[in-house]
DNA sequence: AATGAATGAGTTTTCATTCAT
DNA sequence: CATGAATGAAAACTCATTCAT
């Protein structure tokens, strides 16, 4: 007969959508936590009560639901940080607007999401090098930071023997090291955040 | 050299260490350029093209190999930054020398050893948790760092809201990243321990 | 046509046969091309881009389908045969009734059914063995030839040391196997027909 | 100290020749009586006792050993006519050569070698198409007898409409048939060589 | 001291089948 | 009738480890 009022026709699609949801995030979570070296498929399923097979209706390898947690980590990362900044009055000094990146990058880092520190964490180990849209989305994110860096020091009087790309990955590798080290018991991320924003800003040219 | 005469005991306690620095160097190597969760027994052996059987008059287990990896990565480490700083002279600023300890821990990490960036690439993802002599190896190199960083700022004014154990981390974070990121086309070793040694600088409070 | 108007129950009943047809049609496909060892469901379903499911509303099992086509395959066969024989004339000579025979045989195995080849294909390669209507249908066929073949020697002479059965056999064998080897671009059916015909017409007794 | 006297030096390589013989020749078997889309992996490694990890030493996988059964079916096939042929008195009639070629073909294929028959019951059934030396391989026997029925019916008058390339692979196929429907309960192989020469010498236009 | 061979306890993967809608 | 989703049983395959020599 008739559609039933508020039943979704699409429920079955949501259901699938529900499971793969909760795989992907069980991946997630276990790589940002243990890392890919002690991350199997069989832990991923025990830790959703599920059946090895399910993870097969929905990824064609184990290879390929972790290449979707990396994705989406570096996706959602990237997506956050844009709109953080979007979200600023036009007139954002450069250097403020950098502080926002750092600190929406460390927040979700560490706090938010299981996905940006399983990025964060498993991008230098992927046993098979990255797909091609793992490099472009990563080529994307690191855009934005280099426009965020270059804006800051604009007009700045750069340091002689040094090189502003090296002084970017340091920076961003000092933040991303915090994945390994940060302990909630030893300081808050406010904290976290705090001395960071200092650090980098101490960096910049401007800051003389 | 060349081998002692009428001293086969001894000869065959040379090949034996031989085979056995064979192995450790393969995992090593492997292990600084391919992550723990690309390398397994199998790749060490065959890169050395030995037989897996080989790796047990050595070790134990391989996680055991492992673990001397790292173990000689981190403790080769500090004693070459140990020997560095002792060599300095007795009034050496605590400036100079914390940025000795930079130049010196770049070089080792980059160029000079495998054993270096294996423990830095691995050290958070070791399946079991680190080993007890693991810990206390790191420990004691992380000391040496806590008091170049405390002599270095000795005097000056911390910044209100900055947490200095959080932003020695930061700062050897920096300098870990440097292992996934750094590629000879795009600097030279010498470039990076100078933008490094100038951004860990001007986050010094004495600089000011 | 067109559908028939109010008729629902008998449209869904037909396009329910038509879609049971799809299937059995793309596994008598698949069957004949590749071989059992080569056909999963999986395959066959995704021949007739639909879903694994459907099957299972028309048949018990994929066993059950896979007979199913074996089965139509001889029983269409016979069919045919039995047919064109039928339609000779009354006082048609035994060889050329037999003649007739080979070529409807080679022409339907070849030219005009998928269902020809798999069974001959794939008869000797059924897992559990012949389900009892496949044996008795392979049965009715081969009486069919054991009768032409007798009637085509009787009055000749058989060569001493020649068992009749196995020669018949080995022309049967000779038939079938073309469906391993024949390639339409390197020679017509009529070619095969007419060489087939040749070769058991020159083992026929009545032909010195 | 010196080897021991008659201790084989190969002795482990013996062993291991040994071990993988026992499993290809279980496969070989296997593949002859129940055919590829009846056989799995399990089903050798259980008919030799054995673990499935053996199989893996000796071969890359299940299709490796299957395809090794094959060859070596063939090739096995190819030498012992080539060898029958060669010791036949040089000035032996080209009709009895090909009549000892049959006869030996038969025999291994029925008698001999579960090889003989695995590779006639299966060489159209292999999943991915056959591998470079099969086809060589396959290519080498199938020149063997080309030659023998050309020298046959060398100087005999071919019947018009006759397609001599098909009438060779129409015996050669009534021929491999036998694997499919040899009952020793019905008939020694002594009487199928027999008649199986009675009917291909009929086909030769030399018997006219 | 070294090694070729073998193995067991796992892992990933497959696939016919079932279920809920 | 049809189907998207899920599943259990079993398959192929892996790999650190051991054994016999």
């Amino acid at each position: 007969m008739s559609e039933v009022p508020f039943s979704n026709a699409d429920s079955a699609t949501l259901r699938s959508e529900e499971t793969r949801k909760q795989i992907v995030d069980a991946a997630a979570h276990l790589l940002s936590v243990q890392g890919m070296a002690a991350t199997r498929l069989i832990d991923v399923v025990e830790y959703t009560q599920m059946q090895p097979a399910v993870t097969y209706y929905h990824f064609a390898s184990f290879g390929d639901l972790v290449e979707e947690v990396l994705y989406c980590g570096i996706t959602e990362m990237r997506n956050h940080v844009e709109k953080r900044l979007d979200a600023l009055p036009p007139d954002t000094p450069p250097v403020d607007r950098l502080m926002v990146a750092v600190e929406t990058h460390l927040r979700r880092e560490l706090e938010l999401s299981d996905y940006g520190s399983a990025w964060i964490r498993n991008a230098g180990h992927i046993p098979g090098g990255m797909t091609r849209r793992l490099k472009k989305e990563e080529a994307a994110y690191g855009r934005i930071w280099r426009n965020l860096f270059n804006d800051a020091i604009a007009g700045g009087a750069i340091a002689p023997g040094l090189d502003v790309w090296m002084a970017r990955r340091l920076m961003l590798g000092a933040m991303n090291s915090a994945t390994e080290w940060w302990d909630p018991r030893r300081g808050s991320v406010d904290t976290l955040v705090a001395t960071t924003q200092l650090l980098i800003r101490s960096c910049l040219p401007s800051s003389a």
